[in-house]
RNA sequence: GCGAGAGUGGCGGAACGGUAGACGCGCCGGACUUAGGAUCCGGUGCCCGGAAGGGCGUGGGGGUUCGACUCCCCCCUCUCGCACCA
C-alpha cells in the first residue's frame, strides 16, 4: 500500500508551479480565452495568516483554479493592505519602524500563501504601503480634489482617544470606535471630506445590478445610504423672523404640530435663547453636550429639553407653538430641526409627556371614518382630533403627495429626499497611511501637488507616536515646501488618508500592477472588469465596498473606467470560531493554520476547512478538529484517495473502464456545487466517487476512467494531491490544473428516466419520473406511484384513467 | 422598533415537489495485529419488537398537491445587521 506524505509532496509542487509560471494571467489581447477576474478581499498583514484567511482564500482559490480548468484565463491577484493603525501600535511596541514590522509580517504571510499552494499570478502582487502605489492614491486625492470632490471643512467630528486620531461615520460603532472600542468624543476640527453624498442615489440606484450579492448585503447598503422621502417644510420664528427649513416624511400630518424642536448644535440655538431670554439654561445644555460622543449619545429614554422661550409658526395653520433645544434632534440627519408632532411620532409624543406638551391627532375631515391603524398612532387616543385640512385623509402616499403638492403651491415647501449617508472623512492624525497630496499656500490656499511631484513620500525619521496632533506636523523639516503654483513658502497638508481610500481602488490596480505614468491601464482594467467574482468577510459589508463602488462611479464619470460596479458577484466567507466563540487572544482560544499546515499538508487544511459547512456560515473549528494530536479524518481520506488511484492506474490497460455512469453524475454534481460555492458538498461527492471506486478495485474491476475524473475533479480543492496523481500516477506531462475539467457525457449523467403519466378525466393526476436502468428503484417507485394513484381512485366517480408508461408494464388498473 | 436570514439525528450538515437524514464526526460491535497519532469491515433518526415487522418523525398550526423539509398563509424561536434617521 502506498503512503501519501503531504508534507513531502507539497513543497515539491509549490516550486514546479512556480517554475512552470503556471498562474501568470495572460495579458494579451490576442488570447482568446474568455476572462475571468477571481479577487480575493487583500489581507492585513497584521502577523501571519490566521484561520479566517485559510478559510477565505481556500474557497477563493478553489474558485479561480474551477475557472482555470473550464477554460478561462483567469486573472486572480494578490496584495497587501499595508497603511494603518496596528503597524504604528506594534512598531511602538518594539521600538522599531511601521514599516519594518508592515514588510516582515507581508513575507510571512506571503510565504504561508506559497506554502497553502494557493494559485496566485505573483508578478502582480501590491502593496498599498509601497510609494510605487500610493503615488496613485494621492493622485487619486488630487483627481477628486480637481473635481471638486475632494474639500476641506471644519466640522464635528469623531475624535477617539486612545487612537490619536478622527474617525469615519461608518468607523464609529455604538458611539464607540470601532477598532479598540474607546468611546468617540466631540472634537471641532478641520478635515478633508470625498463627496460621497453626492453619489448617494447613484449609489442607491445601481444596488439592483447588485443581482449576485447576498441579500444582507444589499440591506446593508440600503440602510446605509438611508433614502427618505417626504417635503421640506418652511417654518418662521415669531420673534426674530428667522426662516427655519425641516424635513419631514409625515407632511400630512403638519396639522398635529404642537412644538417645534432644534438640534443643540443647530446655528440658530444661541441666537434664539437670547431672544427668548434663556440663554443659561441652553448653554448649560450645550456645555453639558460638548464631552460627550457624538454618535449615539445616551440612547436616552429620558427626553430631556430646555424651552427656548420664542415660538415657531406652523405654515399650515399660522399657529404659533413653543420652541426647544433637545438632545434627541440631531444635527447631521435632515436640518438639524424637526416639528414636534406627538399624536404620530413616538419621539416626539414622549417629549411632549416630559413637557407637558398638548397632542393632536390629524384625522380625516368632518370626523369621518377613522383608520384604526391611525388611532394606534395616537398613543393611548390621548390629545384632541383636529382635520388635516384641505386633504382626504392621513398617511397614504397620495395624501402626503397632495400635502406636497400644495405645500409647494403656497410656497411653504417643497418634496425634498434626505438621506443618511454623510460625506466620507478621509484626514487622519497619524503617521502609517499615504500622505494626503495638499500644500497650504498664504496666496493660493489649498494647492494639489502637481502630478510629477508624487508621491509625496513619508518621512523615514519621524516620531510617530500618537500626539494629538499629526506625527508628520512634527517632523523639523518635511512639512516645509513651495507652493507649486507661485514658489512661495508653504506648507503641506500633515495628515495621511484613510486607509479605506488605498483599498478602494486596488482591485483597477492588478490590472496592470507596474505602470508608473497612470494608476492604471484603462484598455487591461477594461478587459479584466468588473470582478468576476469577489470573496471576503462581510465585516467589508458597508465601508470597503460602499467606497469602491463610489470609486468605480467617479472613475466612470472621469471616463477611465467604462462600468459604473467593479463587483458582479460577491461571495462572504463565514467566520472560523472556537467552541462558540470568534477565537480572540483574550480567550486563548486561537488556533493559527500554519502549525496544522506544516504537520498534515495544506490539502488537508483546505479541504477540512472548507468541508466543515456551508462557506457562508461560521464554522466552529473545535467540531472540526477536536483532537489536535489525531490524524485528521481528512488526511486520512486524502491517502485513501491516493492508494486507490495508484492502484487504479496499475490495473488500467488491461481492465475496462468501469463506473462511468456514476463518474458523469459525480461530474455534474460537483460543476454545480462549486459554482455555487457549495464546497461541503461537493467534497462529498468525491468522497463517494473514491469509495465506489475502492469497492471495484476490491471486487476486481477496473476503475481508471473514474479515477482519472476523481483527479481533475480533486485539483481545485486539494491542489497537491491532485497534481501529484496526475503527473505520478497518471503519468501525464503537464499539470493537472491546465488540464480541463472532466467533460461529462450529458446522456450518461442523466439517468435514463422513464415518465409514467397518470391522467384522470384529462387531467394529469400523477407524474412519475423513475430511472430505468435502475430495476429495483423503478418497481419502488412505480409502486409507490400506483399506490397514490389507487388512493386517489378510492371512493370517487372516475370516468377515465390513463396510464401512460412506455416500456413497462401496465401498473395501475381502475376507473 | 425596522430590515435580512435560518429552524432537519448526539454533532457539522445532505436532499430539481418524488424512498428524509447523502457525506463526515461521534458512538456500538467485530477483524487484524510487528499494539498504530493506526487501518479495515458491519451497525447507528426515535419508539415497540429477539427477529420479521409496525408506529412516529424536518419548530407549531392551517392550505395547495396523487405526493411537501421543499410552494402559500398565520404563529413561535434563534442569529445577524441598522437603530432618537424626523
Amino acid at each position: 500500500m502506498r503512503r501519501y506524505e503531504p508534507t513531502e509532496v507539497e513543497p515539491r509542487w509549490v516550486e514546479a508551479w512556480e517554475r512552470e509560471g503556471l498562474y501568470r494571467a495572460d495579458d494579451d489581447p490576442a488570447d482568446e480565452r474568455p476572462r475571468f477576474y477571481a479577487l480575493d478581499m487583500f489581507p492585513y498583514p497584521s502577523g501571519d495568516l490566521h484561520m479566517g484567511h485559510a478559510e477565505a482564500f481556500s474557497g477563493g482559490d478553489t474558485v479561480a483554479r474551477f475557472a482555470a480548468m473550464r477554460g478561462y484565463n483567469v486573472l486572480h491577484p494578490i496584495g497587501w493592505d499595508a497603511f494603518g493603525l496596528p503597524a504604528e501600535n506594534a512598531a511602538i511596541k518594539r521600538g522599531i519602524q511601521p514599516r519594518e514590522w508592515t514588510y516582515a509580517n507581508i513575507e510571512q504571510q506571503a510565504s504561508s500563501f506559497r506554502r497553502m499552494g494557493m494559485s496566485f499570478d505573483w508578478t502582480r502582487r501590491l502593496h498599498t504601503c509601497d510609494p510605487e502605489y500610493y503615488r496613485w492614491t494621492q493622485w487619486l486625492f488630487v483627481t477628486l480634489f480637481e473635481r471638486g470632490l475632494a474639500y476641506r471643512k471644519t466640522a464635528p467630528a469623531n475624535w477617539c482617544p486612545n487612537d490619536q486620531t478622527v474617525l469615519a461615520n461608518e468607523q464609529v460603532v455604538n458611539g464607540a470606535c470601532e477598532r479598540c472600542g474607546t468611546p468617540v468624543v466631540r472634537k471641532d476640527l478641520t478635515q478633508w471630506f470625498f463627496k460621497i453624498t453626492d453619489y448617494a442615489q447613484r449609489l442607491l440606484d445601481d444596488v439592483d445590478e447588485l443581482v449576485d450579492w447576498p441579500d444582507r448585503v444589499i440591506t446593508m447598503q440600503r440602510n446605509w445610504i438611508g433614502r427618505s422621502e417626504g417635503a421640506q417644510v418652511t417654518f418662521e420664528v415669531a420673534e426674530t423672523g428667522d426662516r427655519v427649513e425641516v424635513f419631514t416624511t409625515r407632511p400630512d400630518t403638519l396639522w398635529g404640530v404642537t412644538f417645534f424642536v432644534f438640534a443643540l448644535e443647530h446655528p440658530l440655538v444661541m441666537k434664539l435663547a437670547e431672544a427668548g431670554g434663556t440663554a443659561s439654561e441652553a448653554t448649560a445644555l450645550l456645555d453639558q453636550l460638548q464631552a460627550t460622543p457624538l454618535t449615539n449619545r445616551e440612547q436616552a429614554e429620558s427626553r430631556e429639553g430646555v424651552p427656548l422661550g420664542v415660538h415657531a409658526v406652523n405654515p399650515v395653520n399660522g399657529e404659533k407653538v413653543p420652541c426647544f433645544v433637545a438632545p434627541y434632534v440631531l444635527m447631521e440627519y435632515g436640518t438639524g430641526a424637526v416639528m414636534g408632532v406627538p399624536a404620530h411620532d413616538q419621539r416626539d409624543f414622549e417629549f411632549a409627556r416630559e413637557h407637558g406638551l398638548p397632542i393632536r391627532v390629524v384625522v380625516q375631515p368632518e370626523g369621518e371614518t377613522r383608520d384604526p391603524d391611525e388611532m394606534t398612532e395616537a398613543h393611548d387616543h390621548e390629545g384632541v382630533m383636529v382635520n388635516s385640512g384641505p386633504f382626504d385623509g392621513v398617511r397614504s402616499p397620495e395624501s402626503i403627495g397632495q400635502v406636497i403638492a400644495w405645500l409647494a403651491e403656497q410656497g411653504k415647501g417643497a418634496a425634498a429626499v434626505s438621506y443618511r449617508l454623510r460625506d466620507w472623512l478621509i484626514s487622519r492624525q497619524r503617521f502609517w497611511g499615504a500622505p494626503i497630496p495638499i500644500v497650504h499656500c498664504p496666496e493660493h490656499g489649498e494647492v494639489a501637488v502637481p502630478e510629477d511631484q508624487l508621491p509625496v513620500q513619508l518621512p523615514q525619521d519621524v516620531d510617530f507616536r500618537p500626539g494629538g496632533e499629526s506625527p508628520l506636523a512634527r517632523h523639523p523639516t518635511w512639512k516645509h515646501t513651495t507652493c507649486p503654483i507661485c514658489g512661495a513658502d508653504a506648507v503641506r497638508d500633515t495628515d495621511t488618508m484613510d486607509t479605506f481610500v488605498d483599498s478602494s481602488w486596488y482591485f483597477f490596480r492588478y490590472c496592470s500592477p507596474r505602470e508608473d505614468t497612470r494608476a492604471f491601464d484603462p484598455e487591461r482594467v477594461g478587459r479584466w472588469m468588473p470582478v468576476d467574482q469577489y470573496v471576503g468577510g462581510v465585516e467589508h459589508a458597508i465601508l470597503h465596498l460602499l467606497y469602491s463602488r463610489f470609486f468605480t462611479k467617479v472613475l466612470y464619470d472621469l471616463g477611465l473606467v467604462g462600468f459604473t460596479e467593479p463587483f458582479l458577484r460577491l461571495m462572504n466567507q463565514g467566520q472560523v470560531i472556537y467552541g462558540g466563540a470568534s477565537m480572540s487572544k483574550s480567550k486563548g482560544n486561537i488556533v493559527e493554520p500554519m502549525p496544522l499546515v506544516e504537520r498534515w499538508g495544506a490539502d488537508t487544511m483546505r479541504i477540512t476547512i472548507l468541508f466543515a459547512g456551508p462557506f457562508e456560515d461560521d464554522i466552529d473549528w473545535k467540531l472540526i478538529a477536536p483532537d489536535p494530536d489525531r490524524r485528521p479524518p481528512m488526511n486520512a481520506w486524502l491517502g485513501r484517495v491516493y492508494a486507490a488511484v495508484f492502484e487504479a492506474a496499475d490495473r488500467e490497460g488491461s481492465q475496462p473502464e468501469t463506473l462511468t455512469r456514476l463518474t458523469h453524475r459525480a461530474i455534474r454534481g460537483v460543476t454545480d456545487d462549486l459554482e455555487r460555492f457549495r464546497f461541503n458538498v461537493a467534497i462529498s461527492k468525491l468522497m463517494v466517487l473514491s469509495n465506489e471506486i475502492r469497492s471495484a478495485l476490491d471486487a476486481g474491476r477496473g476503475a481508471g476512467h473514474a479515477a482519472r475524473a476523481l483527479t481533475l475533479m480533486l485539483a481545485p480543492l486539494a491542489p497537491f494531491l491532485a497534481e501529484e496523481l496526475w503527473r505520478e500516477a497518471l503519468g501525464n506531462e503537464t499539470s493537472v490544473h491546465e488540464a480541463a475539467w472532466p467533460p461529462f457525457d450529458p446522456r450518461l449523467a442523466r439517468e435514463q428516466r422513464v415518465t409514467m403519466v397518470i391522467q384522470v378525466d384529462g387531467k394529469i393526476r400523477d407524474r412519475v419520473e423513475v430511472d430505468a436502468d435502475a430495476s429495483d428503484d423503478a418497481c419502488r417507485e412505480l409502486a409507490l406511484a400506483s399506490e397514490n394513484a389507487r388512493r386517489f381512485l378510492e371512493g370517487r366517480q372516475i370516468r377515465q384513467v390513463i396510464v401512460r408508461a412506455p416500456k413497462l408494464v401496465n401498473l395501475v388498473t381502475g376507473g
